[in-house]
DNA sequence: ATAAACTTTCATTTTTTATTGAAACTTCAA
DNA sequence: TTGAAGTTTCAATAAAAAATGAAAGTTTAT
């Protein structure tokens, strides 16, 4: 395989796991591009090797300082803004893991709090709904709970981790 | 709130959620209605809570079998078909995770592993992708064996985990 | 203050994904 | 072995999400 074909090749699979997992097609194909990107890239660069629109890429790039996970760049005597990526994986998870457990863990636990909270033990299928909600809302804090711990690591989280659970 | 308006707000809940990680929304409120329902549910009982086509329920709930996190069961005398969640949610997280690392991580990491073998060191910007896909490789290799490991405990791994992390 | 160089916004269009529903299929009791 | 009761399939349709592109908005050098 060319170097060219395993960019595109990678760039296009990263694209198809980000919609896999809540995060559009365009915006992991980004990520992906400015991670394997020696230098910084301009929005004509990005725009150019992905083939999409000047909004399209706008936006994305936007999405992506938004999480944390991409920096704008600006070179001496240029006018034009360049991107990177970050490109420590251990701070990209970190960061991935605290913008997800905001945007969606945090919201979905105040639900099953009220939902669980409510006053209704008349019936058995009235108490089954209270009893297993009520688990689903410890379930759901403690791994949030577990992944802040982790977060809190930065460095290196996943190697202790996989340190810890080996010794046994 | 009433215990009628909470189960819906919980199937709605659960349902958002889902499409966020890359299950179809009918799918999550399938489960979601199954996990909070005190006895098994038959397809029709499902079409009516949900307000979905029968091709619809048919199809979501063969899905979540082939995940392993619903079974059917057939009532004794009775024709008809009924189904229920798997509600132990240790259980629950490990079908999960296990169902997404064969689908999704696998694969990636085969792809990781094509495009870093490239043989491309002419350039330093060759140099760098295949230093950076190298990286990305050994990163969620080692996650996905974080995640073997943990789901082999089955049960009550998550508080095992959470035990783990508060002593160090 | 101006205008060139560049970026952002957002109404419209395109693409992708999910849903419907009717026909085909299966199962079981009589 | 038939047909009623139920389930599955899949082509057609609808809904949702993403992308476009042109106009509006910024920034900066002169």
């Amino acid at each position: 395989m060319e170097y060219q074909e395993a960019k595109t090749k990678f760039v296009q699979t990263w694209g198809a796991l980000g919609s896999q997992w809540g995060i559009n097609k365009t915006m992991a194909q980004i990520h992906a591009f400015l991670m394997v990107s020696y230098e910084p890239a301009s929005m004509e660069d990005i725009m150019e090797e992905l083939q999409i629109s000047r909004g399209n890429a706008s936006m994305n790039l936007r999405a992506l300082m938004d999480w944390g996970i991409v920096y704008k760049e600006y070179k001496t005597g240029e006018r034009r803004e360049f991107f990177t990526a970050e490109k420590d994986l251990d701070e990209l998870a970190v960061k991935i893991a605290r913008e997800r457990s905001k945007r969606e863990i945090k919201p979905a636990l105040k639900v099953l709090k009220e939902v669980s909270s409510i006053n209704a033990n008349a019936t058995a299928a009235e108490r089954h709904f209270v009893d297993q909600t009520t688990k689903l809302y410890d379930f759901v804090l403690q791994a949030d709970n577990v992944l802040d711990k982790i977060t809190e690591y930065k460095d290196n989280w996943l190697a202790q981790l996989l340190v810890k659970f080996m010794r046994k």
